[in-house]
DNA sequence: CCTACCGATCGGTAGG
DNA sequence: CCTACCGATCGGTAGG
């Protein structure tokens, strides 16, 4: 019998991600426990084997895509000599994979309107308080190059970059002329580059 | 008898806020009819005499809350001697009621999510064409003042604000300490508007 | 992990 | 606009 690894068994990990699937197409509410044991190819009984109830299997599917995981490698993984370039490069990275962009999106939005953001103080707590620390660490080192501007607004600008992007996204691209697309990313990127920098 | 007024009887009107509170509170797949019944003071088959089904049911919650009609007054009613004080009064008024925010993003959200979009494209097309000409024109007579941005991004990117704050609003604005909140909104309006206007 | 089942609730309708 | 009902489907479980 092979060792099972700390992601938990394939049929678990078959549960997940048919659950996560569902769960961004059509909703908490709009996906049934039937329609998800059956896209990970077991009866429905079999899914209490794993998750005690439904809910639970939405935290987790929540917990396994936290941003922290996507967002962590990305910045660490960013390069650039002067800080503009390095400021430009996570956000491009963060916005390239549309998919990812939406998927994650989307489970936000299920979290926020039919749980009431309920599980979102847990997701927080893993992650602000040190992104906090060090985002304020390093516009310290670079404050010269800074407009005086909050930390704190600093990273909320930065995150809402991600939103104002991919939800304009979601509710003009598809409807706009590929020409009126070209560079949008480049010129909302430009936009939060020049307001926070000076000069 | 009382002539009926163009926003239909008083009847339809409480199907309507009932059914828009309960939809934003708890999703739609989440709201049963028989809440909305009861919200609006009938029984569950009077909802019938004025709406065909459920779906048709949100679909004029949506448009009655179309951003267009809260966003056009404010726009029309926004002051400032320059671009740089017209800008950031409209945005000011843009993000100014809370509850406004809330309700129309979470309609929006449910749209996204449960509704895969399919409405948008009748939404957008009511107003998006009318919006990108005059702020096209109002952009060329201040073209001076503004940075080479295309007027399809300057769009975005204000929409985008309005998304930023209220979802990083909706994410973290509980959760932190009071300080840590004053004047946000100043600051991401601040980075937006130096982010699109000269020198 | 599956089969077969539970009570509850769903959207919608007939008839008045 | 209400009462009483329809078939379908829901989340969850007992028992094997």
């Amino acid at each position: 019998m092979a060792a099972e690894t700390s992601k938990g068994t394939a049929t678990q990990q078959n549960i997940l991600a048919g659950a996560h699937q569902l769960f961004t197409e059509r909703g908490y509410h709009g996906t049934s426990m039937r329609m998800i044991a059956q896209q990970a190819g077991i009866a429905l009984g079999g899914i209490y084997n794993h998750f005690p109830n439904k809910e639970s299997l939405f935290l987790a599917v929540l917990l396994a895509h936290h941003p922290y995981y996507a967002l962590l490698p990305v910045l660490q993984a960013s390069q650039g000599e002067t800080l503009e370039e390095y400021i430009r490069d996570a956000a491009i990275r963060m916005v390239s994979d549309p998919q990812d962009r939406f998927e994650f999106t989307k489970l936000l939005f299920i979290e926020l309107v039919e749980f009431r953001g309920q599980h979102l103080p847990q997701l927080f707590q893993m992650v602000f308080p040190d992104v906090l620390e060090k985002v304020g660490r390093y516009a310290q080192d670079h404050r010269a190059r800074l407009r005086p501007i909050p930390t704190v607004s600093l990273i909320r600008a930065f995150i809402g970059l991600f939103f104002s992007y991919t939800i304009t996204d979601m509710l003009i691209a598809r409807q706009l002329p590929a020409e009126m697309k070209d560079n949008a990313v480049d010129h909302m990127i430009d936009i939060y580059l020049h307001g926070i920098l000076k000069e």
